[in-house]
DNA sequence: TTAAATATGCTAAAATTTTCGCATCTCAGT
DNA sequence: ACTGAGATGCGAAAATTTTAGCATATTTAA
């Protein structure tokens, strides 16, 4: 499926998505507290309801109440959400994006080491011949 | 300023935003080509007089025609949209973030030298005593 | 088992977004 | 200076998004 964030989502159902994500799940509840400006609970529902028909959210029974979840899994929307920004702010460039990651954020010297194992793996996995 | 991907803007709002910022600048009939489900010229043009009112762009004359750009600095822009997938989809970690970049693409062992090295440096200039 | 609390289903109004057309201005070449 | 091509300014209609209210169902606690 694609990104919906280049979808057609409009403003809102973004965010609810984002919020969605972010937590993994969600009830009608969790996404209200959470949305900017929170509109009421009926206007969240009538969203949830949209974004079901369009196929980006499912929902199931959780005693009393729906849980909505993703129909597209969240490593898959991370990375097409990461792409899309690599290739807006940095052109296309990985090296350009973890430089901005490891540059403004304050990383601890433990992560980075543990960053630096990552590339090592990479390297090693990476390129078969 | 706060993040465009997060601030209210509308869907097609946003795709200008991003096409701007992608190339750095651009003139009507650069966003119109860039833009999925082109629209008129005219629209376009309303879309940009509404960004620029609301402060995200200016522009320019360039001979006969008008040039946008962003009025925030790219480099700041994809901080804030690359602190907001982190945060999203990544459970604010850099190395998951870093992970999923790595290892989706296809990273060339140079890039990943490089990427090593960039580590190495934010090593060094990170923590100071 | 009854009642209060809490959910959902559905419908429709309000607000915003998206779109385009027409009038006017500017530039480039003749 | 004149004219055609191409840009902008403005205003307003069409379409979509956003919102909320009322009716109904379900759950929980007394």
């Amino acid at each position: 499926m694609e990104d919906y964030r280049t979808a057609k989502l409009s403003r809102r159902e973004r965010q609810i998505m984002d919020i969605i994500y972010q937590h993994g799940q969600a009830s009608v509840a969790d996404v209200l507290e959470n949305l900017p400006d929170a509109p009421s609970y009926s206007t969240v529902r009538a969203l949830l309801r949209i974004l079901e028909e369009k196929g980006h959210l499912t929902h199931q029974k959780d005693g009393p109440r729906y849980i909505y979840r993703p129909t597209q899994p969240r490593h898959q929307a991370g990375q097409s959400a990461l792409k899309q920004i690599v290739q807006t702010f940095f052109d296309k460039s990985i090296e350009k994006t973890v430089a901005a990651l490891v540059t403004d954020e304050e990383v601890s010297d433990e992560e980075l080491n543990r960053l630096s194992q990552l590339i090592e793996q990479a390297k090693k996995g990476g390129p078969p011949p």
